[in-house]
RNA sequence: GGAGAAGUGGCAGAGUGGUCGAAUGCACUGGUCUUGAAAACCAGCGUACCGCAAGGUACCGGGGGUUCGAAUCCCUCCUUCUCCGCCA
């Protein structure tokens, strides 16, 4: 959610950038700033008519001390039409708020400078790649044909046990997720995020603080019977770790990271690209998630996006970040990096992590905020980002390191696998 | 799941209908004193919103209600503690 403050302040700006986005937010803009200066007018009326009520009340209780019966009953008649007026007033400031909050969940944040206009997808900027096209002297096989080969993974047998999109590991294919989730978070922890398990279930007020809450409540699954819903991703529950949280001084970085596994609904999705791991209902990721200073925010991103691209060169993988578009930028986000490996057997680039500054947009929500040199309240930056998110990783090892034996174990692994090679 | 008790400022802890946004202590900040420190003493010390300001409004777990007036009474939800039951 945008600041009020900055709507106001900053309105031509604001719709300026809303532009890379291809939205219009000059209507929605607009209504904002009218009803804010209608709230405030009937705000002021409120909190006059509050003030009599006050002085009137005290008076009553001084005179009933004092004995004078009458007086504070004729004092009391003075109050019923006030009373009136104040809950008509009530009312309509009430629902003033209402209307401003609820547009102003309708404005996604405003694209960072770096950002270039854009519809889709189509319009992303490739800003780095890494490492080059594996040559095989064979058809590489898909990754959905080797785990079968190996008997790594089973989607059939998820189907059997839940539905499409809950695969079983087994043997050597739920070794290697397990070897990939320590390996992550063991360089997690080696560059200074601290490892939390955070529950995988949370409320209502946690997804309004990240942003899952409103109108994204389709994607999540929900437990009616105890209002909770499952987590998309880790980002939820660490970030609403420093929900409503006031750091004492400006001295704070940040740096949390998490293991859990991810549940999707991705209602409405079909097709090839779902095949195989590409996109699944539950899959394990490694989030890292940044509360940060305003003005470490810029680097804070950077060393986020170094840390992924580590990984993936640790994994030997071919790697290209994109530069999201402003339409394909997240709601929440002000930038978004995408990283993407090269599937060598599927021909195409798979989506591994997203790694996002989202400025203060969540921590309006979050009420995060530190007392900044001036005592003064202010709020914080978040950022977050996946490092990774499992699945597409386990498809392009898989492709990418196979051979006509068996399958390479990247060495940065061994470690954790406890085994070279799958054949 | 059943029965009972409780939730007040950073912490501890008063306050059970009327100058209570809230005593007191601790902590914290500034000052006096001291060569320095401690102690002692003095002063300050919650958050948000509106306002140029003066000031005003709201907040005593959340929400709702009664009343001229609610931290205080009522309803409801949440959380914590104790006992019982169940359980990896």
């Amino acid at each position: 959610m945008l600041e009020i403050q900055r709507i106001r302040n900053e309105k031509e700006e604001i719709i300026e950038g809303l532009k890379k986005r291809h939205f219009d937010a000059a209507p929605i803009v607009a209504e904002v700033l009218s009803i804010d200066e209608e709230w405030r007018a009937k705000k002021g009326e409120l909190e006059l008519v509050a003030s009599q009520m006050n002085q009137i009340s005290k008076k009553i209780g001084v005179l009933f001390g004092q004995g004078k019966q009458d007086e504070a009953n004729a004092a009391k008649a003075e109050t019923a039409v006030l009373k009136t007026q104040e809950s008509a007033l009530k009312s309509e400031v009430d629902e003033l708020d209402q209307k401003l909050v609820a547009l102003m969940y309708q404005l996604p944040n405003v694209p960072n400078s770096l950002v270039k206009a854009g519809k889709s997808e189509l319009d992303n900027e490739t800003v780095e790649t890494f490492g080059s096209t594996p040559e095989f002297g064979f058809k590489p096989l898909p990754h959905w044909e080797i785990t079968d080969k190996f008997n790594l993974i089973d989607f059939e047998l998820g189907v059997k046990i839940t539905g499409a999109g809950f695969p079983v590991y087994k043997g050597k294919g739920a070794k290697l997720q397990r070897a990939l989730i320590s390996f992550f978070l063991e360089e997690a922890d080696k560059r200074g995020y601290e490892e939390h398990i955070p529950p995988l279930l949370v409320n209502e007020a946690s997804g309004y603080g990240t942003g899952q809450l409103p109108d994204k409540e389709g994607q999540m699954y929900y437990v009616n019977e105890d209002d909770l819903y499952l987590i998309p991703t880790a980002e939820v529950p660490l970030t609403n770790i420093y929900r409503n949280v006031m750091l004492p001084d400006e001295n704070f970085s940040i740096k949390l990271t998490g293991f859990t596994p991810c549940f999707r609904r991705e209602a409405g999705s079909y097709g090839k690209d779902v095949r195989g791991l590409n996109r699944l209902h539950q899959f394990d990721k490694v989030e890292i998630v940044r509360i940060e200073h305003p003005s470490n925010s810029e680097n804070a991103l950077n060393e986020m996006i170094d840390h992924v691209k580590s990984l993936l060169e640790k994994l030997g993988l071919q790697y290209r970040v994109l530069r999201l578009c402003g339409g394909d930028t997240g709601f929440a986000a002000a930038m978004t990096y995408d990283f993407e490996v090269y599937s060598a057997a599927q021909e195409k680039w798979l989506e591994v992590s997203s790694v996002s500054r989202f400025d203060t947009f969540q921590s309006t929500r979050l009420k995060l905020r530190f007392k900044n040199a001036n005592k003064k309240a202010q709020l914080c930056h978040t950022l977050n980002g996946s490092a990774l998110a499992l699945p597409r990783i386990v498809a392009a090892l898989l492709e990418n390191h196979q051979t006509e034996e068996g399958v390479n174990i990247p060495e940065s692994l061994h470690k954790f696998t406890g085994f070279e090679k799958i054949d």
